[in-house]
RNA sequence: GGGCGCGUAGCUCAGUGGGAGAGCGCUUGCUUCACACGCAAGAGGUCGCAGGUUCAAGACCUGCCGCGCCCA
């Protein structure tokens, strides 16, 4: 074995290998208990970035300890068409030929973007494969895939029969740039520095004037009215008379609506009801008319007062500034003005709520309720647990679905109409009218919001609507993984449509992760720099060292997870450490299955290991139980190496060189008997080294099909059995560390062997047992070439001495101490043990402690306090020797 | 305005009632026969602030200050 692990020789190798072999394959009709998660599907134009990159570690990890512990996993992996990032990629392509794509016509731009998926679109699936990621590849699905278009249409047909989707003319988010409708939850609000406009309108007979505020001053070309609240009395005159407009003349009546916040500007609020969302509803309530001011590029449409025609919104809000101030009347200009203000998750232009004729919309009001119970009643849990309730106030709050979007790429909306504007809605194209028998029909243009074929992953994906022996068998899911920010788009999306289409819950668990942000906690942008491209990372580090370090991160409790590349370098030199660590092991170990030799045999040091190892076991198993991915990749890698290595391996060498073939091979035994457990253990964090290293035991085919540990397969009456074996480690920890120090303290090399004497008080020496079962360790890792016990009477002259436990040690070593640094030394410990012994006594001193604390907390304060005491005693002593 | 989360070592974070911890960074020493991607030792904290509950609070309660996110 190499001094170095080098992850690219060895990852490219078993990534394939793995697949090759079959392993993550799911046999549907096994008999073993099913563990299913399905990959949230990722836009086949897309990148691996590090969002990805954690969700399918942490999806790794539950499948490949499921796969180990017996289940019949399914981990299923696909793309998403992404209907609207899809078609920009693919015109921004023909663009560079210089070719629009209503030139190419609609059904020869399909067709491009098929060449275009089929060329570059699996990158991302195989970026994936680089991490590792034990998905069954032979059911790699994708949303535009006949089966899933077919349960597009059989989804559409159903609920429009059942009511739940409708057909209407209503105000949606309309993105300018990308031409199309947008839902709500494709809008990100976000605060801009904006202005804030007050300017008046005269009244129309000319008694007065009333003064409204905007953000947005173009839209006052469509205002119909003004709205004041029923019960501002500064208003109370006015409402039923009207204003005149400045520009073009309407008279608009001034209105009495109680959803006008009397606090907010002048407490007068102009009304665009083709343009704001609450406008409409004002609107709608006091009969005004609407006024569409915009094209659908957000350009002034000929609507409005003429002398705006064809401006863009922007242009149009600073001609309308202008106007208005040369009419005097603008009143206040307000900049900067922050208000959140709604962008289009695609392009980021700013949304223009807008009507774009009859659109297609999901009636949600008897869907919310069983996706909310659902929850609620505990049949899906989420976690972390606090998502819960932002999930349900979602649903609460949830209103009707706009799902046609005003592209080509994508599920065609399977309505067709007739010249007398008759719908139909059929599975199968339809030749003739539904109503009228006509045969002249021509079907919706739009596409289906690209959410609407991903609500059905994680059935459509198993053959759903046919009846399969896949969705028989892994539906509903084991785990849904996914970050927070696609809770309502998706989760929730896929709760109520499987709920509803398929009349039960579609997975059990939701696991929620946070954002991966940059080691500064900022989030990864381009303009910032601060991006980590995940391949990269992999090509630098390693995929099992990006893999461990984003485990090591996913702690749930915060909201966002941030990752440095630092992190990543730890990963890495974890990987080198359990690959070292096992090339000592077989420079003993011959190969083969690792036996424990009996347990008569195992030394204090090897039960204290085993008894640390079954303690990892334990809490590797209870993390991951309860999905806490940080807390298993820290035991293990606090096992690993502050325990197996730092410990295990140093008192193991004592054996393994010095101590003749037996206790060579039994040491040997043990300690490949811990790394083969603890290469399982960790082998769904980190798949790949875990492999490489497990491989030379030679006893299976692969790590990724053996048995998963778990605890309590050496049992704790074994592993404790030991004379000594609860006293004796603690107290030789502390022994090495204290000699270490008073070394590193002294500047003593370490070629300068010491002597060291226990000092006892009484005939029988108390810590003769594990003083005897552990000397050899003692000297190695002390440098000592002697361990005695001296009676309480020896001449302690030229000997430092150093407590342990309490327990007086000389060490005689008259010529090599420096005075000034041992008198330092000791008043350090002297404070400390004060200090100790001072808080002990406090505590022993209150009354109320000795009643009402538990017997056990007072028992182990009055032991502090007689060990201070014993060292601050001897402390004084010594420091007075040396005057 | 409503909701959620966070404020603990220089940085990033664990820590849900009895000894303030980890990783990285920092200081010192070490080419010790697995590993310098390492070993050993060490420095470093008024646990945001103020009250309260309790024998005991970083943790529980209340208020305040600061930061982030979501929703309106």
């Amino acid at each position: 074995m190499a001094p170095r692990y080098d992850p690219a020789a060895v990852e490219p190798r078993w990534a394939g290998e793995w697949v090759d072999r079959g392993y993550f394959h799911a046999d549907a009709s096994s008999d073993r208990e099913p563990y299913c998660i399905v990959i949230p599907p990722p836009n086949v134009t897309g990148r691996l970035h590090v969002g990805h990159a954690l969700g399918r570690t942490l999806e790794d990890i539950l499948i490949r300890r499921a796969r180990m512990s017996g289940y019949e996993t399914l981990w299923l992996p696909g793309t998403d068409h992404a209907g609207i990032a899809t078609q920009v990629v693919v015109e921004r392509e023909l663009r560079k030929e210089g070719i629009d794509r209503r030139d190419l016509g609609r059904e020869a731009f399909v067709d491009r973007v098929w060449a275009w998926r089929e060329q570059y679109g699996g990158e991302i699936l195989e970026q994936i494969k680089r991490m590792g990621a034990s998905c069954d590849w032979d059911r790699e699905r994708f949303t535009m895939d006949e089966g899933l278009s077919r349960a597009v249409r059989v989804a559409f047909v159903r609920w429009y029969g059942q009511g739940l989707i409708y057909r209407g003319e209503r105000l949606v988010n309309w993105c300018p740039t990308d031409q199309t409708g947008l839902s709500d939850s494709e809008v990100e609000h976000e605060e801009v520095q904006g202005e804030l406009v007050t300017f008046r309108y005269p009244l129309s007979d000319g008694s007065g004037s009333i003064e409204v505020a905007t953000t947005r001053l173009e839209t006052m070309l469509g205002d119909t009215g003004i709205a004041v609240h029923p019960e501002d009395e500064r208003y109370l005159d006015l409402v039923g008379k009207t204003v005149r407009h400045p520009f073009d003349g309407r008279d608009i009546p001034i209105v009495a609506d109680a959803s006008v916040d009397r606090e907010f500007g002048t407490g007068a609020v102009k009304v665009t009801p083709a343009h704001d969302p609450g406008d409409f509803e004002i609107a709608d309530r006091a009969g005004l008319p609407l006024i569409n001011i915009f094209e659908a590029d957000a350009t002034i449409n000929a609507n409005a007062a003429e002398e705006f025609f064809g401006l863009g919104r922007y242009d149009a809000r600073m001609a309308v500034r202008e106007e208005l101030s040369k009419l005097g009347l603008l009143v206040r200009e307000e900049r900067p003005y922050p208000h959140t203000v709604g962008h289009c998750y695609r392009c980021h232009s700013e949304i223009e709520p807008w009507i774009s004729g009859l659109q297609w919309f999901v009636a949600v009001e008897k869907l919310k309720g069983p996706a909310k119970e659902a929850v609620i009643d505990g049949r899906i849990r989420i976690w972390p647990e606090r998502w819960q309730k932002p999930y349900v106030a979602w649903l609460d709050n949830l209103r009707d679905w706009n799902i046609s979007r005003q592209l080509w790429w994508g599920h065609r909306i399977p309505a067709w109409y007739c010249p007398d504007g008759h719908v139909t809605v059929e599975l199968d194209d339809p030749i003739a009218c539904a109503a009228c028998g006509s045969r002249d029909l021509e079907q919706d243009p739009d596409v289906l919001d690209t959410w609407f074929s991903s609500q059905l992953w994680p059935f459509s994906t198993l053959g759903w609507p046919e009846d399969t022996e896949d969705l028989r068998r892994f539906y509903p899911n084991t785990v849904l993984v996914t970050g927070y920010e696609i809770l309502y788009p998706w989760v929730a999306r896929m709760i109520m449509s499987g709920l509803s289409l398929m009349d039960d819950v579609p997975f059990h668990d939701v696991v929620i992760h946070g954002l991966v942000r940059d080691g500064h906690g900022r989030k990864m942008s381009k303009s910032l720099g601060n991006v980590i491209d995940p391949i990269d990372i992999i090509d630098r580090h390693g995929a099992d060292a990006l893999r461990f370090s984003l485990a090591r991160s996913a702690t749930g409790g915060q909201q966002d997870i941030p990752l440095a590349e630092e992190s990543i370098e730890g990963g890495r030199h974890f990987a080198n450490k359990i690959w070292n660590a096992a090339r000592l092991v077989f420079g003993a170990f011959p190969g083969g299955e690792p036996e424990l030799p009996p347990s008569d045999r195992w030394t204090v040091a090897e039960r204290w290991i085993l008894g640390r190892h079954q303690r990892c076991v334990r809490e590797v198993n209870d993390a991951l139980d309860e999905y806490d991915f940080a807390s298993a990749a820290q035991a293990l890698y606090r096992f690993f190496w502050s325990e197996f290595c730092d410990w295990g391996l140093e008192m193991e060498k004592e054996r393994l060189y010095e101590r003749g073939p037996e206790e060579r091979s039994d040491a040997a035994g043990v300690l490949a008997w811990v790394l083969e457990r603890t290469l399982r253990l960790l082998h769904p964090i980190m798949p790949f080294v875990t492999e490489e290293v497990w491989q030379r035991f030679g006893i299976g085919d692969s790590i990724s099909v053996a048995a998963w540990p778990e605890a309590g397969d050496i049992s704790a009456h074994e592993i404790e059995i030991a004379d000594g074996a609860q006293t004796a480690f603690p107290f030789f920890e502390e022994l090495v560390t204290s000699v270490r120090r008073f070394r590193s303290e002294h500047g003593i090399p370490p070629k300068r062997s010491l002597e060291l004497r226990i000092v006892v008080a009484g005939q029988q020496p108390p810590l003769w047992h594990p003083v005897s079962l552990l000397r050899g360790e003692i000297l190695r890792l002390t440098g000592s070439s002697s361990i005695d016990f001296a009676p309480e009477s020896t001449d302690t002259t030229g000997c430092a001495r150093l407590f342990v436990q309490g327990e007086r040690i000389l060490i005689p070593i008259g010529e090599l101490l420096d005075l000034d640094v041992e008198r330092a030394r000791l008043r350090k410990r002297l404070d400390e043990a004060e200090a100790d012994g001072e808080r002990a006594r406090r505590k022993l001193g209150s009354e109320g402690f000795r009643a009402k604390a538990q017997p056990e907390v007072v028992e182990a304060e009055e032991l502090k306090l007689q060990k201070a005491g014993r060292e601050i005693a001897s402390l004084r002593e010594q420091l007075d020797e040396l005057g």
